[in-house]
DNA sequence: TCATTAAATTGTT
DNA sequence: AACAATTTAATGA
């Protein structure tokens, strides 16, 4: 993924709009970058867009009152992310942070909520995507107090690659361990320690400077 | 195109 | 956290 224009051919919603609702919609939608560690948003700005990953790797988290973060998830590119703020009019409730230089688009409130009044398969996008989600953030729960590391990491990768979420991305994925790390919440050395572990699995290869997912299926279910 | 160097990443302690 | 080894990217002959 490396340009607008292919995250938009890679996007569902995108691909189900008609010529004219294109020729409105895509205009509106532009790009910018974010180097690393930047924000693209963060908690307790209103909405202003929904953004897309055109390239590079973002965390949605937190930071407690007490200082302490914890990441939600990662989102490689193909993500579309930010419509339960503009959904429900609200303040955004996440930091979204930049793990490395990142090319963000931005598509308006306004495009976004025209669209919601008048497209049946974008309003379909949002229902599967939110779905999705659900079922990711539910198996997090799970994981989260029941698995050891090497199944959080497992689980974590997993999630990377969901076709239906983070589509246009082949097997491989150009991430760090350092990156890893800081998606799953453990230090880099434990990520180098579970990556040998699956690889032994033959989960996935470990490549340098990023992974190959050979069984997506069994990486999901890892530990269970 | 090839060789050299710097930077990034990995694997280990 | 620190270290050495490895891979990649960049540079210039």
């Amino acid at each position: 993924m490396n340009t607008l224009e292919e995250l938009l051919a890679a996007s569902a919603w995108a691909r189900d709009l008609d010529d004219q609702e294109r020729d409105r919609v895509f205009p509106t939608v532009f790009e910018r970058p974010v180097a690393a560690g930047g924000y693209v948003c963060r908690k307790g700005e209103p909405a202003r867009h929904w953004h897309g990953v055109v390239d590079g790797l973002l965390k949605m988290s937190t930071v407690s009152s007490a200082g302490k973060s914890a990441t939600f998830t990662g989102l490689p590119a193909g993500a579309w992310f930010g419509e339960g703020t503009l959904l429900k009019n609200e303040l955004r409730k996440y930091d979204l942070i930049a793990l490395r230089d990142s090319r963000i688009a931005h598509m308006p409130c306004a495009t976004f909520r025209w669209l919601l009044d008048r497209s049946i398969p974008f309003n379909r996008f949002l229902l599967d995507q939110l779905n999705e989600r659900l079922g990711q953030f539910i198996g997090m729960c799970e994981f989260d107090r029941l698995l050891d590391p090497d199944a959080r990491i497992a689980r974590c990768l997993a999630t990377l690659f969901n076709p239906l979420l983070y589509p246009g991305n082949g097997p491989t994925l150009r991430i760090s361990q350092e990156e890893i790390g800081h998606l799953a919440g453990v230090s880099r050395q434990r990520v180098n320690q579970a990556l040998q572990q699956l690889e032994r699995d033959r989960l996935l290869t470990v490549e340098y400077g990023g992974i190959r997912i050979d069984d997506l299926e069994r990486l999901r279910q890892y530990g269970a």
